[in-house]
DNA sequence: GATGATCTGAAACGATCAGTCCAGAAATCA
DNA sequence: TGATTTCTGGACTGATCGTTTCAGATCATC
């Protein structure tokens, strides 16, 4: 731990939000969303704490003086990675619902239970275990991610009332979720499988 | 991070283990129980990686040289503080079950939704979060403590036949879980209660 | 070619980390 | 009393941490 001053102090200054118009000078040599989203599966693998400038720099490909001129800090640049993630996941998450082929509820809870990122589970999730209780960003970040895949249940189980049906979007939502932590202390996939499916008829046979 | 070489190492030396013969020279003069238990409780509120030595001793009352003398380093240290955890836990939960006035699932879906620690959520589930990936010991034990946890749910759902029920306790045992997230990203008591009513509502109402 | 922005790589900063070591005080037993 | 063990507290090691700074190379515009 370093003196960084709580995570949470507002105001951060992000250098590279202001962009500059091309003139003089060498151009940018790399692309700056291409190294965030780098940065982004560091963070995914490793958490917040445990990666450090050395991990970041060499997964971007960028030197110590181009990363700190273009992201400010480890901190702003790991809010930014969040955003990102859950940008791309709730638009990921959306498009499996409109996609499935016959149940889009099912089709979103194993998108959520078994995602991309393997065993890394979902890194808001990860975030929200590791630092939501002490860093308010992060905290409402979370929040917003999991509103959001609640959202998106709501509409999937009744498209024509999802309001009506929130709760029990927030209760698929946080099933699924909670088959996270049983992938990563390694429960075979059949069984979470299994769990899920369980979980999916008997919440679905009900009208409640 | 440091050296550590691998927290999953075999054959870590814990000296305490060794228990001396009364004898000559100095007793000791603290309880090794009660300083386990304060470590536990400093892991559970910052998780291992951001713990420092200097947040151990202070919470244990101990000096540097104690406590390596005593515990060996502070990854066994913490692998103790998981055991102490779980066997705590699964024993309060399963009492938690047992003096459960109506509805002994319902009691149970409560304690691991709103435990004891507070925003801490569960330990356990925040060391398979952080470390399970990296680390096979503390993913055993985390496995461990899931696999109790179904147990537990099994026999309070059919004590005749728990087996049978196995998928459906660890529904409700991931769902439960899962709302760990939503109170540590600040979501409302009240939503994540009435979440779990609904689930439980549900589930309940089915005997599939 | 000059100007100006960005690049690189490396060095250095102060701080913190886990873990080791030591000297002296304190407390037990024979 | 003497032997033995644990206590405390602080100094120390070697390493890593996030961050700053700098000199020199590079590449675009004027």
């Amino acid at each position: 731990m370093v003196h960084i001053k709580s995570m949470s102090d507002n105001a951060v200054h992000i250098p590279s939000l202001e962009k500059r118009t091309a003139g003089p000078g060498r151009p940018r040599s790399f692309d700056e969303a291409a190294a965030l989203e780098s940065a982004m599966h560091v963070f995914w693998q490793k958490g917040f704490e445990a990666t450090s400038l050395d991990d970041l720099t060499k997964a971007m490909g960028l030197s110590r003086s181009s990363f700190y001129a273009t992201f400010g800090c480890k901190q702003t640049l790991f809010l930014r990675a969040l955003e990102h993630y859950s940008e791309n996941g709730i638009r990921g998450l959306k498009e499996v619902a409109e996609t499935a082929e016959d149940d889009p509820v099912d089709a979103m809870m194993q998108a959520l239970s078994d995602p991309k990122g393997g065993p890394r589970g979902c890194l808001l999730v990860n975030c929200i275990t590791e630092l939501a209780p002490h860093d308010d960003k992060v905290a409402e970040i979370g929040r917003r991610h999991l509103e959001n895949i609640e959202t998106l249940f709501a509409a999937a189980i009744d498209p024509a009332n999802p309001d009506a049906v929130r709760d029990r979007a927030s209760a698929y939502s946080s099933l699924a979720i909670g088959t996270l932590a049983l992938r990563k202390a390694g429960v075979p996939a059949d069984r979470i499988a299994r769990t899920l499916k369980q979980a999916r008829t008997v919440l679905m046979s009900s009208t409640a």
